[in-house]
DNA sequence: CTAAAGTTTCAGGAGTTTTTGAAATCTCAA
DNA sequence: TTGAGATTTCAAAAACTCCTGAAACTTTAG
C-alpha cells in the first residue's frame, strides 16, 4: 500500500507518457515501454514495479517483462533504496545515445541482413541462358541498384552512429535506371 | 486467365518482395505494400491487378487497398496499355524521393505533433504553488529537456528532407540534467 | 441503355500480438 | 532452513490488425 508515498503523479504525466508511448511504438518498440520509460524519467525519484503498475493499470507480470526489456536497452537502469528489500527503477536520461545504441545493434543488422538476402537472390536467378536473356538483364540491374542503395544507406547509418556529419545527398541523386 | 503471358517471376524474385516486405514492415508500412512494390520494380513491363494478386496470393480487394495506398505515396503510377481495358502499374524507382517524401509527410508531422503535445502537457502541469514546489520544478525541468530534443530532431529531420547535410553531434552531446 | 469487365468497399473471420493472472522461482532476514 | 515479499515465467484470454469474399459501384463497349 506504499502507493501514496510518491503522491504526484499528475494527469498530465500520464498524457506524456502516453504520447511517448505512440513515438516509441512507431519506432518499434512495444508502447508501454515507452510510458513507462516516460514515468520514470519525470519521477525525481526512482519508482519500484509495483508503483509503476498501480500507476499505468499494468499487471505485475507486464510490469516485469517491459521492464526487463529496457533494462536490456540501457533505457532503464536498477536502482537501490538504502533499506528496501525490492528493486527500484530509474531513467536512463542520455536520450541520444539510447538513440544511437538503437540504431547500432538494430537498425544497422536490420541494413546488413537486407543487403545479404538481396546477395543470395541475386545467385538465385537463373543464369543468362534463357530465352529471354534481356529480362533476366532487367532484373538483376534492378537487385544491383537496391543492393548499391542498401549499402549507401548502411554508410549513413553508421557514420550516424560514429556520431559524424552524414550527407544525404549521394542517396537522393542515385540515378534510378542504370543503363539502356 | 492472362497469367500465364508475364512468365518470368522467379522464386528469387518473390524472396526479395517478401525481403522488402519486412523493411517496410519494420519502417510502419504494411508488409504486403513492400512485396507488391518489389514486384513491379523487378517487373520490365507494368503489372495489372489480376497478376500481382495471383503473383503473391492476395485477394483483389487486399490488392486494390494495397495499390491505392501505395499509389497515396507516390511509391506506384498507374500506367496504360493501348488496347487494354484495365489498369497496369509500374514502380517509382527514385527510391531517395519517396524516402524524402514519407520523412516530411509522415515523421516530420509525427514529430511536431509530439511537441505540441508536450507543449499542453507543461502548461496543464499545476502552477508552482503546491507543497512540493521542488518536484514540480523537476517535471518541468525535463518536460523541457524533452522539447528541446523534439526541436533537434525536426531541425535533423527539415535538414535531410531538404537534402542538406546534417550534423548529429549536438543531438550527442546535449546535457542531460539541466541545472543543478 | 445494357451488359461485361474491372475495381472498390466492407462486414466477418483468421491470424497475430499483447496482456493477464496465477504458479514457479528467487532473495533475503530471521 | 524456513517463510514472506518480490519478481519472473508462461499458458490462456483479450485485443487488435489484416485478409477474404461477396456485394456495390464504375467504366466502357456494343
Amino acid at each position: 500500500m506504499a502507493d501514496s508515498a510518491d503522491s504526484s503523479v499528475f494527469p498530465a504525466e500520464l498524457e506524456v507518457a502516453d504520447t511517448v508511448g505512440r513515438l516509441m511504438e512507431f519506432w518499434g518498440f512495444k508502447r508501454p515501454m515507452g510510458r513507462m520509460w516516460t514515468l520514470l524519467y519525470l519521477s525525481p525519484v526512482p519508482l519500484g514495479a509495483a508503483e509503476i503498475g498501480s500507476e499505468l493499470k499494468m499487471s505485475a507480470g507486464a510490469v516485469s517483462m517491459a521492464l526487463s526489456e529496457l533494462v536490456k536497452w540501457g533505457a532503464v537502469k536498477k536502482s537501490w533504496r538504502p533499506g528496501e528489500r525490492r528493486d527500484f527503477y530509474e531513467a536512463e536520461t542520455s536520450i541520444g545515445k539510447l538513440v544511437q545504441r538503437v540504431l547500432r545493434e538494430r537498425e544497422l543488422t536490420l541494413v546488413r541482413e537486407f543487403a545479404d538476402a538481396l546477395g543470395r537472390a541475386e545467385a538465385e536467378l537463373p543464369p543468362g541462358q534463357g530465352a529471354e536473356p534481356a529480362e533476366l538483364a532487367f532484373k538483376r540491374e534492378r537487385l544491383q541498384h537496391l543492393r548499391a542503395l542498401s549499402q549507401l544507406g548502411e554508410g549513413l547509418l553508421r557514420a550516424l552512429v560514429s556520431g559524424q556529419a552524414v550527407d544525404p545527398t549521394p542517396f537522393l541523386s542515385m540515378r534510378d535506371n542504370a543503363s539502356s
